[in-house]
DNA sequence: TACGTGATCACG
DNA sequence: GTGATCACGTAA
């Protein structure tokens, strides 16, 4: 299990040493395929303007869930970083199913679905023993470049997949 | 390319 | 209260 200290960093750094790592959750395992960040001082990020109801969880302290509803069906996971007080996450926009897993997993609000995670689990611990990262496999190479889907700060490179992964997803 | 769908947030 | 907005997916 990939421990706390992981977390606690920079957005853009978990979010590229995050490809390729495990997702462990109630019997099911996905490698992760592709991520964006989204750090502080970001037009594009939640928490970009002031501290809401609503990403109040991107402060915490790295190594948590952060999970919303987007356009009224569809429930996107980010993974919390750096320290406390410091509102970034990385959000899971592909995976590649491994054990258990049923459905597509090439959007971030199919990621969800398929590894049954809802709402109910924004700020669920990742360091504990039913939820957790590990180890995977280990990338050939990975590509950085800009940001897919936003209305604001599309342009900012802080997008990763691995490369030639047909899972990686479109716009 | 169009639109379903509903929580959330910035207003007042 | 209310209206605009939105880190998407699907069908067409």
């Amino acid at each position: 299990m990939l421990d706390k200290s992981f977390y606690t960093r920079d957005a853009i750094i978990v979010a590229k040493e995050l490809l390729g790592k495990k997702i462990c959750y109630n019997g099911r395992e996905a490698i992760i395929i592709e991520t964006e960040a989204y750090t502080i001082s970001d037009p594009g990020s939640h928490a970009y303007k002031k501290k809401t109801k609503r990403n109040a969880v991107m402060y915490d302290e790295g190594g948590v869930l952060y999970i919303y509803l987007c356009y009224g069906m569809h429930e996107l996971m980010n993974i919390v970083t750096d320290k406390e007080g410091v509102p970034s996450a990385v959000l899971i926009r592909a995976v590649e199913p491994v054990k258990g897993i049923k459905g597509k997993t090439n959007g971030p609000g199919l990621v969800t679905k398929a590894l049954g995670i809802t709402r109910k689990h924004n700020g669920m611990s990742l360091t504990s023993n039913e939820l957790w990262i590990e180890k995977g496999i280990k990338p050939e190479e990975i590509i950085q470049t800009t940001r897919i889907g936003l209305s604001q700060g599309e342009g900012l490179p802080y997008r990763f997949y691995i490369k030639d992964n047909p899972l990686v997803s479109k716009k």
